[in-house]
DNA sequence: TTGACAAATCGATAAACTTCGATTAGAATG
DNA sequence: CATTCTAATCGAAGTTTATCGATTTGTCAA
């Protein structure tokens, strides 16, 4: 399985989403596996912001990154962002009914 | 029904739930009608701090406000909560499966 | 209508955040 | 080892946000 099982701080996780910026950066990383400068490609942005906004990611377990020669790869970490709703929909609305569904289709 | 159909703005409704104070807030009106004065009476900020965040989470349409003579009560919206969470979940996790369960029991 | 009470708005201040140019650190290559 | 390329870090500037005291608005009661 290999998920983050600790529990996620919840102003942490709502921080890191709270930037449009890094939701393009979430958008664009979600199912694959970019580059810095692929990042920095996509988004009309200068690439020390593109890092900068890639750390607060990164401190909030949303994003992984692995090093490819000189390159940097990130991916989004989907299963965490997941936890991350269902948490706060739990914490804070706790009448309402969401589930994470196991039987996800192998 | 009277749910609120109109999808959530995502950076809108993270930044709303981007403070510390402010998931105080939420945490304390959840299941609950409060005043303003309970709720500053039960956080340790003035009272203009806590309009300030009220006006912001009545702007994500996270609560409901309703007067009752001098006083304001307000609530938290957990569906349009519980909504937000999924809209994300379903924006920047399309891989994980995460539903809002409907059949609640009445 | 006057007074008292509750909450919203105003104005100012301080802290936090976003952004970028310049520089540094890390890795491959000649 | 020098060079080149990629990404991280640094430092500064500008913007946004959180906070509070003072004031205003709105409501009820006397």
């Amino acid at each position: 399985m290999m998920r983050e099982e600790s529990a996620i701080d919840t102003v942490t996780f709502a921080k890191a989403l709270a930037d449009e910026t890094r939701q393009k950066i979430m958008a664009l990383c979600c199912c694959q596996l970019l580059s810095v400068g692929d990042i920095v490609a996509s988004l009309d942005v200068a690439q020390p912001t593109v890092s900068h906004h890639l750390k607060i990611l990164k401190n909030a377990g949303l994003v992984r990154s692995e090093r490819q020669g000189k390159q940097v790869f990130y991916t989004l970490n989907q299963a965490r962002l997941a936890q991350g709703c269902c948490q706060v929909a739990e914490e804070f609305a706790p009448d309402e009914n969401i589930r994470l569904v196991v039987d996800r289709p192998v």
